[in-house]
DNA sequence: TATGAATGAGTTTTCATTCAT
DNA sequence: GATGAATGAAAACTCATTCAT
């Protein structure tokens, strides 16, 4: 997940993640074509020069986070275990979701923005890594199907469901607050919902 | 979703068209800021002063092109009606919903990007028109759920469930088919399973 | 004074004039350079080809008013005669070219630009038919010296005098009404005060 | 008349200075509209971009030098003094803004460029600043003429004057020329003109 | 390490002018 | 006469990146 760590001064680790921090904020709320190297200099605290120090090009600074984001995404998936109950194995996976959408909507908003603008950078993942994870935990979840441990569903949609459900309240949060209004915890309310509706949609 | 047809000769009509389809295609792919003129002007096969000519810059035309998508987006969720079958009517909204997601998938991306970047021209819209409209359906729904027509759901987040499955559809295009993989239909996919998923969250 | 009048039909007259008078204001106010062609069409209420139909060019429209508003200045000038009382004639002068600045204040700006940036397209004109003249009655000018009719001055340098003394009240108007407040009739006074001015300096 | 001293290296103070003198020049000589960008750089010897780097954009190079400018013209005016001899602080007025004209006149006819079409930038100083400076001096002549010290004149009307009369040699110093031919030193002929006319005005 | 200085290659827009009807 | 349509040439900025120190 981390880049080469050769022989990093303290300072130079701090000023690395006050970029990447900074860049996060600025490439999620803007896109990439949408944020200079000054802003994210300006948020950072640095001079441009020496944001261009630490990482070669505004390129260079975009894909680390979305290696950072993506390892992210992909590590509560690998956490799903043929052992212990399944459908309450497929609800966490979902809480967890949630909860990420709800601590790191910005790196669930950078990634969207890259998804959206076609993956460029990041097809030959979706297409190897992730495909093949989501290729195991499939075969997982039919054969807990099969074994009416839970409903039959179509597994690779059912991931899609969890993550477009969960990702929603990140990436369109504007949209939903605007929605509902004030006095609201759209995440709080989130959970309940997909609670029960994967608890129904799993149900033997 | 037609603009103002004041007295617009059928040249001007057609080039009109021409920069909207061709700047839909350009910002859906690119986002805002990653879109020029010239690029919007070369698909469109026109001359960039050409393209300035019918719209006054860049921004009025994907001001033009968001508010014909928002009012693609509502029309389908207006139709909602108290009579006829609660969750046939929902079932068909969703499948409404998903059918656009396939057949414009464009529109859906610009309005995705729109949000995700904080929804800085569409703000109002989302806090009104929007808001209103979902508050007039969710008070429908509520009445399904409480004359048990329907099981007992919370209605908002059953209206933005609907809209985050369906529309990943169309923004995720890219990850759910290199998910996939070759020879799926993922759309017709898509519609069984949610089929399946709201007729068992909805099952009295 | 005007162009070659060559079977103008009324409406044509009309439009050079509608087209004369815009420019005058438009050019006057913010310069050649700072104006478009679009502004001088607005103000004529005529469109912008239509414009370029009855003059070839910006460059055009300005030379015809530059032309116009010069034969305007120099005509005072060539009235001053040989006969009748010195002072008054040279009062007068100065009256007159006054009472132009404050009823064609337009003209006074748009020459005052014109010689401001180096008089491209008065150049010829300044050194040959303004020169004879007014070496023609600075000669006048001198003999009413020699004669004993006003006090010995410097003729060329009395004639600069009044036209800068009469056209700063048009030229400078913003900074001549900035300066004295409402209440206050620049024009009148100043007529007041020229009067006396050269009243003193003349008398012999 | 300096800018914020704040911390220049010696580059900068060298560039900055650089760049106004090249904009003057080319602002007295074509307005602020007649002029681009490019003009300034390539007077300056610098890369358009880096005139950009110095100066946010056209307009503040041009706020900065008018600012400049304005100073330079008001000094003299505020140096006339109660004490002294009335006539001569009047003539030494006239005589030292004569010498600017003849020593600066770019900034004089940048001045009467803004001056002339409306003083956009300039017009709250103008009756602010500049209203209550005049208004000081006023008060000061108006004294003198009630005290016999001078002839009795309108005090303002008689700063006009002097300033239409000495920035006529520079505003118009092209037709100046033209009319008067070669062998002519036109400011030391003003010179003696003025001082002629301003001792014959305030002869008490 | 860090940064002030500099710039080439765009990008959006403007505008005088032309063209076709 | 009149104008909607179109554009080449420029103009004001912008920005990622480089350079020198």
């Amino acid at each position: 997940m981390t880049e080469k760590p050769r022989r990093e001064s303290r300072i130079q680790r701090k000023n690395r993640e006050l970029i990447l921090s900074a860049a996060l904020q600025e490439f999620s709320a803007r896109g990439f074509a949408g944020t200079t190297i000054d802003q994210i200099a300006d948020a950072a605290g640095l001079s441009k020069p020496n944001v261009l120090y630490y990482f070669a090009s505004k390129d260079t600074i975009h894909v680390a986070l979305l290696q950072a984001a993506l390892e992210m995404w992909l590590a509560p998936l690998r956490e799903i275990q043929a052992e212990g109950d399944a459908a309450d194995q497929l609800l966490a996976y979902a809480r967890r979701k949630l909860e990420m959408s709800r601590d790191y909507p910005q790196e669930s908003r950078l990634f969207a923005n890259e998804i959206l603008q076609g993956a460029p950078r990041l097809a030959p993942i979706l297409g190897g890594e992730l495909r093949a994870l989501v290729e195991e935990k499939s075969a997982l979840i039919a054969q807990w199907s099969a074994q009416g441990r839970i409903a039959p569903v179509e597994p690779r949609h059912l991931l899609f469901s969890i993550w477009a459900l969960t990702q929603h309240y990140a990436d369109f949060e504007v949209q939903v607050r605007a929605v509902l209004g004030e006095g609201h915890d759209p995440f709080a309310e989130a959970q309940v919902f997909l609670d029960q509706l994967y608890r129904r949609l799993l149900a033997p």
